[in-house]
DNA sequence: TTCTGACGTTCCTGTAGTGACATGTCGAAA
DNA sequence: TTTCGACATGTCACTACAGGAACGTCAGAA
């Protein structure tokens, strides 16, 4: 049996702009903001691939200018052919199930530090979790008191920020425990 | 170039080889394999990456060819710098916390597709990941007899793994009910 | 009035990542 | 002997991404 196989298809900046765009229309820097503050973490994103992607998409005709403002203000709203594309893209394009991730590199070669370090990265690891749970954990009542039709994706969104934080926060302290037991098992040198 | 205008910064394609080649010398076409298998979903890479870098890391004195083969083969080892940047790496350099999530960006905007849509969705989500654990739990065996020294990393590497899957399934079958309770309390017309 | 700061867009440079293609060596089979 | 497939490295063009400089507009404060 293979090791899993899976296809990445990018360009997911594309359909986190038409999302927005789906929930009102929007100027660059309205969506600039919310990519700064609420999207920061599912999909960071800056102006520069910000800007270059509505005019993309206004050429291919998936999104168009609905209003002018002042300072060349010029807000963007969602055409038939753009919200066309986000139902495929959400139905049918298959998501992503791994990206590369830093941390399990890392943990892949912990090996060449010294046992002692290993551990205490591994505490602090858990430690970050536990912080960002926390946070979570604070906005929680304010995402639950918002009960717009939409905000049911919101709330299961944000669950999904608790359960990983979690998990991540239990798995750093099984991973150190293992790593006592295995040393006080058969302790090697401090390789570092 | 040197090793003092080496920047260091992100790249960890650049610490996966050095991890890599600490754990014994190879060539570019051994690493290539070992991308496409073990590390495949932790840190993709392709060839032409590989090569590019292997060829850099050697200019910067990080890592040196010490043997060559038939067909141009050239097996790299790591040099004493490139051991010190690997553990540099590992205990100073913090890891990034937050990855773009396809998934989460999806479920950002699931409210533009029917509920119906959305709940298949999540049931769809859920059984990958069960299938991914399923997967992980057969080869847990395998990795428990590897009794070498570094293996209780592969094991927190892989219990990781299992960990994640295990949350991100629970988490789609939170949602898919979550959001049929929604539906039941305020029925809403199906959009799409 | 002038200055400041928020708004808003455009452009630039550099790096990272992808897929395809090019080049060549070698062993074994037909 | 020819040919084919695995081995092995190298290069190319293109896209994505990050960071920020540059530039103009407008509202309100000093």
């Amino acid at each position: 049996m293979s090791i899993l196989e899976y296809r990445i298809i990018g360009m997911s900046l594309r359909h986190a702009l038409l999302g927005l765009l789906s929930q009102g229309s929007a100027s660059g820097y309205d969506l600039l903001k919310v990519f700064e503050i609420s999207l920061a973490n599912v999909w960071p994103a800056t102006q520069s691939q910000l800007y270059g992607e509505l005019g993309r998409l206004a050429d291919a005709g998936l999104i168009e200018v609905v209003a002018e403002g002042p300072r060349g203000r010029k807000a963007y709203g969602l055409t038939e052919a753009g919200m066309a594309e986000l139902r495929r893209w959400l139905v049918e394009v298959p998501p992503e199930q791994l990206h590369r991730s830093d941390m399990l590199l890392r943990v892949f070669f912990l090996g060449v530090v010294s046992t002692e370090q290993a551990r205490a990265y591994l505490e602090e690891q858990g430690a970050v979790a536990t912080r960002t749970h926390e946070h979570l954990d604070t906005i929680r009542p304010i995402v639950a008191e918002d009960d717009r039709d939409l905000s049911v994706y919101g709330r299961i969104a944000l669950e999904w920020g608790l359960r990983f934080t979690r998990m991540q926060q239990e798995w750093a302290e099984w991973a150190a425990r293992e790593i006592e037991a295995h040393t006080s098992r058969a302790p090697s040198e401090t390789s570092a």
